[in-house]
DNA sequence: CGGGGGTTTGAGTCCGTTCAAAATACGTGG
DNA sequence: CCACGTATTTTGAACGGACTCAAACCCCCG
C-alpha cells in the first residue's frame, strides 16, 4: 500500500505490477552541481547554493521497465529529471488506443508541461529501460522560480520549442504517409541513438519496440514493419531487431517536411 | 513597395495581393484598460500606468480577409492581439498541403509562442473575415516581462494549455475517423460560435470554409462534406452553408476522445 | 521445455484520397 | 438590377494506402 508513486494500474495493453518497487535503502544522489547536462537545463544560472538546494531537496529513484513514473489523471506533484535511462511520455484514449508524444533520455526533464498548466497529468511517463530518475516537488520548483526569473524565462523558451516540435510532427502526421513519418522518426533519432559507421552509413540502436515506433508516428505496428521493409526496398535502411544502418543518412536531414 | 509588413507572398492556393491596405490615417487605437478581454490577458496584474504604456505604444491596424498578418519563415517582431474578426494560424509544407493549427477571435492573442522560442515563425497568421488587430513590439513585451514576474507566469501557463490542447488534437486525428474528429471540432465551436435555439437544439455558425474545416482536422475538403452528409443521415446534425443545427448538443460534450 | 511477448507475413476490407465535373453561391462591374 | 467570372460546394467513380484479423515464427526467460 505504500507503494503508490511508483505502481499504478495501467491503461492499455501493459503488464500491471503488483511487486512493489526494490525500497532505495540507500539514495543514490548524484550532486546536480556534476551533472554534464547542468549548462543546458533551467537551472544553469543558479548560483551554486540553489543548485545544492536542489540536489538536497530532491528524491532519486529508480524504475524497472514498465514502470510508471506518473499516470494520466494523477494531478502533478513535481517535475521528473533522467539521470539514465529512457522514459516514454504515452497517451492513451479511452479506447485503449495510445499515441506516444517524446521520449526523454539521459538529462531531460519530465512532467513540467503538467506542472504549469496546473491540470491532471493527460498522459503517463513510462521507464522504456531500467531508469534513474530524480524528482523535485512543486513547492521547492515554486520558489525558485519566484526567486529567479531566469529560470522561467528558460521554461518559457522550452516550452514554445517543445510546441513547435508538437505542431511539426502534427503537420508531419496528417500530410505524409507511414514510409515517411517512420523516415522523419529516425531523423530525430539520428542525434540520440545514431553513429557513423563505414561508407558513409549511420547506424542507429531503436529505443522503442515496433509497437512503440507505431505509437510515436500514429499508426500500427504491422504498417511500421511494412514500412521498414519498403525502405529497404528502395535500399534507404536495412532493420535487424533494434539496429538500424541508414545507406542515406543525407535523406534523414531534409526529408522531414 | 512600403506595405511590406502585411502582404507578403502567399504559399498553397492563396491570392497574392498586389493592393495596398487601406492606409490608417488616424490609428483607431482602443484602450487596453477598457478592453473586456483585459481580465484574461497577460496583463491582468499590470497597474494602470503600464497598461497605458501598452496602449500607447501598440499600433492598430485592420486586416482585409485573406490578408497576412505574419508570414511562415519570418523572424518574429512581436505579439498580436485580435480586437475584431477572426484570424487562423496555418501552417504549409513544401508540398502545398496545410493544416491550421487554431483559429483566434476577439481578444486572443497570436504569435507569442514564436516569440518565446526565438526561431522564426514556422506557420503563417491569415485573417478570415476582416479584422483589427493590435502589435506589440518585442522589445516593449521583454521590458514588461523582465518588469513584472506576474506576465512571465501567465504565458507559462497559457503556452502549457495550448499544448495540451494540441497534444489532444494530435491524439484524436491519429485515433479517429473523419467523421469524429468533425464532430471534435464542432466542439470546440460550441462556445464561441455556437447558441442554443429552440428544442434543445444547437445552432453553429461555422467561421470557416470547407477546405478550412478540413486543414483543421487533418483531411481534404471532400471528406469533410462526406462526414457531414454521414451526421445528417445519423440524425446528429443538420448543415446548410455556414449555419449548422446540432440535434443532440450532448455528443458534442464527452465525445471528444 | 513451455509460455509469452515481440515480430513478421498474408489476405481481405474499408476509409479516405484523388480526379473530374456539375451545381451553387458570391462579388464586381456594367 | 442583371450578367458575368470566380470561388466554393457538392456529387460520382475509381484507386490505393492503411487497418484489421489471423496465423506463424522467433527469441528470451523462467
Amino acid at each position: 500500500m505504500l507503494n503508490m508513486p511508483i505502481l499504478g494500474g495501467v491503461m492499455g495493453s501493459h503488464t500491471v505490477f503488483t511487486i512493489p518497487a526494490p525500497a532505495p535503502a540507500f539514495s543514490l544522489k548524484r550532486e546536480c552541481a556534476s551533472c554534464p547536462h547542468i549548462k543546458e537545463s533551467p537551472w544553469c544560472h543558479l548560483d551554486d547554493q540553489e543548485i545544492s538546494r536542489i540536489t538536497r531537496i530532491k528524491k532519486c529513484q529508480p524504475y524497472l521497465t514498465g514502470q510508471l513514473l506518473f499516470e494520466q489523471g494523477m494531478p502533478c506533484k513535481g517535475i521528473f529529471c533522467v539521470v539514465s535511462g529512457i522514459v516514454a511520455v504515452r497517451q492513451s484514449a479511452a479506447d485503449g488506443s495510445s499515441v506516444i508524444i517524446r521520449i526523454a533520455g539521459e538529462g531531460d526533464l519530465l512532467g513540467y508541461r503538467t506542472f504549469f498548466s496546473g491540470e491532471d497529468y493527460p498522459d503517463s511517463a513510462e521507464a522504456l529501460s531500467p531508469s534513474m530518475v530524480c524528482f523535485i516537488p512543486c513547492q521547492t520548483l515554486s520558489e525558485i522560480i519566484k526567486e529567479t526569473p531566469e529560470v522561467a524565462r528558460h521554461f518559457l523558451r522550452r516550452l514554445a520549442a517543445d510546441q513547435g516540435a508538437i505542431q511539426e510532427k502534427f503537420l508531419q502526421t496528417s500530410n505524409c504517409s507511414v514510409r515517411d513519418r517512420l523516415l522523419g522518426l529516425l531523423a530525430t533519432f539520428k542525434n540520440s541513438y545514431g553513429s557513423p559507421i563505414a561508407g558513409g552509413e549511420l547506424e542507429i540502436r531503436l529505443p522503442l519496440t515496433r509497437k512503440d515506433l507505431a505509437a510515436m508516428i500514429g499508426t500500427c505496428t504491422e504498417s511500421v514493419i511494412r514500412a521498414m521493409r519498403a525502405l529497404e526496398k528502395d535500399g534507404v535502411a536495412r532493420f535487424s531487431g533494434r539496429m538500424v544502418v541508414v545507406a542515406k543518412p543525407d535523406l534523414l536531414c531534409d526529408d522531414l517536411l
